[in-house]
DNA sequence: CTCTATTGATTACATATGTAATTGTTATTG
DNA sequence: CAATAACAATTACATATGTAATCAATAGAG
């Protein structure tokens, strides 16, 4: 099961910082997406239901924390997104982005930094 | 308007050659897909309905051609997910996927190759 | 103990998407 | 010219998604 575009604003907020309760995050919320207080409960048992989350009983409320990790999921719609576009590679999008003049020097000072590691520890740990 | 995943199947043909009638598209398709010709005429009238795809009369028959561009999908998506997951940019991406060990020793070759190449464009197109 | 406010659960409803089947139209074949 | 075959266009239908409103349960106020 996938995580919506509009369930993932919510689980992010427990990403950040959990448990919280349905009040907590439906105020955080609000700071980014103009969505109603039921709207967000509703995202909240789409998340239980597909396990993304995970709410714990806490007197007459719940705190609800996440369960399927930030990391998965960057991972899995990463690789997605590789694989439908790029070969499944990275090295295509980063070239792709600088063919289109996309890559900030920002960018470029975190390439040339993590070639730079990559070289360093290219002989101690094999491969 | 955005391009469904089924509907990105049906048009990457037409980017890889057009212009094409159903029938090419449809056994095209079926390297990939196990889709029925049903289908993919389906996918083909919401590509026209999005103005992504057009469509040529030649005799009984039409021709279909992209008129979205591959390279302003692939931006749109690979920005979508920069903004979504990376902070709009590439460095976090790649970064990323170097700490998760996902960089294939061609990606680096690819990083190398870019890097050096924006070294040397450097000083004469300023910026 | 009853009323109300709080909070979670259920239901709602329009549009999008995946996956076709059915219908309509026209060119070709006999 | 009539029947059929080849296409395209329309309709279908289940599930997903965005966006709530309403219903139900229960704890706290009086």
């Amino acid at each position: 099961m996938s995580i919506s575009d509009a369930e993932r604003e919510v689980i992010e907020i427990l990403w950040e910082k959990s448990p919280l309760t349905a009040d907590d995050i439906i105020e955080q919320v609000a700071d980014k997406q103009d969505w109603g207080a039921a709207t967000v409960k509703t995202l909240l048992n789409r998340l239980l239901k597909k396990s993304a989350i995970a709410a714990e009983k806490d007197g007459r409320r719940y705190l609800y924390r996440p369960v399927l990790e930030r990391s998965d999921y960057v991972e899995s719609q990463s690789q997605g997104l590789l694989d439908k576009l790029f070969e499944g590679r990275v090295g295509p999008l980063v070239t792709y982005f600088s063919k289109q003049d996309k890559l900030t020097s920002e960018d470029v000072e975190d390439l040339k930094r993590l070639i730079a590691d990559l070289e360093d520890g290219e002989n101690n740990d094999g491969k």
